[in-house]
DNA sequence: ATGGCGAATATGTATAGACAATTAAAATCG
DNA sequence: CGATTTTAATTGTCTATACATATTCGCCAT
């Protein structure tokens, strides 16, 4: 067990105060003169602890004035949302795509004008549904994506491996099965969905939309806050 | 107009580089030596844009190989759960809850141990369902709940103001209304409901865990990544 | 080929010092 | 007393340097 470095013990015993409460919002931290006393290690150290938690939003800092517990934010929470097929994977099943239609269209929808690769079809986990996922891609941002094959590949998979995104909305809502999503899953028309819409932009121009409709007792999100481990830095093949 | 910090502009112009496509995942980026006699400035400068870019996910660094450009990450984004008095208050809505259940046990869940109290109740915007919620609460972590006056306040807004929790999880899917829930919300029994279920910990004790059954209509989640906006230091009141 | 070993290299941590920017609080002035 | 200026406390940025640590690469022996 190799020690922690200074400065991350530093960040640590302050976060300690905090979350316990011991250190109530607004109350003032010790100074970076104090804690550099304290420690006995130099200001740097202790201000790259102290900038770590002002950047995490636990601390505000003010020249002059000084460090203060910040107040508890208005709960946000980090929603990993990951592409389908790792996560199918990752959870021990097989995963597979099924394209059911495939056309491009000059769509007027204001919602995606211009140019469009239209696609849907179904995600299956271990070969059966989990998922129907109904698609718009600019075509005139991603012309490439008229050569994909994706009978294969599922686009969401297609694209995480070739657009970068800078931007990207979800929508999470609930919804009953249409007949054309209860046909695609085997469900009930009527019955409950788990509907995430995304929309993603690469610098201001809409890349693609996506509709997924999730059969409900098959798959849910989870969003997480707190006990903030850092994750590692975990090396991935070329 | 100030000039921003060289680390700022140095993490700025890499940012630009990725985000851009221009450097694409795997790419090396330019090591510390090389962007410090780029820059013409110490290697310390240099070293915290890059350290910033890796905590920010977007490149990875590796001891005696460099700086690469990360792949995109599995979308990880902010959902804002808000208080539900304050999110409907927002929207311009009158918001109230009305109790329906309120009782004291001893539960032997093992999914909350211990003595609880057991509310039930519903949101209502605008004098109309808007989700249905049960909850329980550790009286072990938060006696003074049992004091509170959950008729008026409903017990989200209550723990908000009261108890500081550290760590969370919401889990998020569908669900159909089951009769109670139907009954609460004036539904029809079978219709699709956005589902919250939310476990709340201090320091590693339960605190809380709530389900809210959201009308599907009447509700939806967003959650947004990108355009990161380094949010400003607001002064906030005492 | 293969596996182990040492050396080169890029990043990680830390120091001590200097000056800049911000702003709360004190001093000054009208 | 109120408005304004000055002062000083605190954080922000940056430098130049040093050593620690991890890991790739090539060398060498097997």
């Amino acid at each position: 067990m190799t020690v922690a470095p200074l400065h991350e013990r530093i960040r640590r015993e302050i976060e300690g105060q905090i979350l316990s409460g011991a250190w109530p919002p607004g109350v003032r931290v010790p100074g970076e003169i104090e804690l550099m006393v304290q420690y006995g290690c130099s200001r740097m150290t202790v201000n790259k602890a102290l900038s770590a938690l002002a950047h995490a939003g636990l601390v505000e800092r003010r020249r002059r004035a000084g460090t203060f517990v910040a107040r508890p934010r208005s709960q946000s929470m980090v929603l990993e949302i990951t592409d389908l097929a790792r996560e199918v994977s990752a959870r021990g099943q097989d995963y597979a795509w099924q394209l059911i239609s495939r056309r491009e269209t000059n769509s007027a929808l204001s919602e995606m004008p211009g140019p469009v690769l239209e696609v849907a079809g179904v995600h299956l986990a271990d070969s059966t549904p989990l998922a129907f996922e109904h698609r718009l891609i600019s075509t005139a941002q991603v012309p490439e994506v008229l050569t994909a094959d994706l009978t294969a590949t599922a686009p969401g998979t297609w694209l995480l491996g070739h657009v970068p995104w800078t931007e990207a909305e979800n929508r999470i809502s609930a919804s009953a099965a249409s007949s054309t999503v209860a046909r695609a899953l085997g469900i009930a028309a009527g019955a409950p969905c788990l509907t995430v819409t995304r929309r993603t932009w690469r610098g201001g121009a809409r890349v693609t939309l996506v509709h997924q409709h999730f059969i409900a007792e098959r798959h849910e999100l989870v969003a997480r806050f707190g006990a903030a481990e850092d994750r590692k830095v975990r090396r991935n093949g070329a």
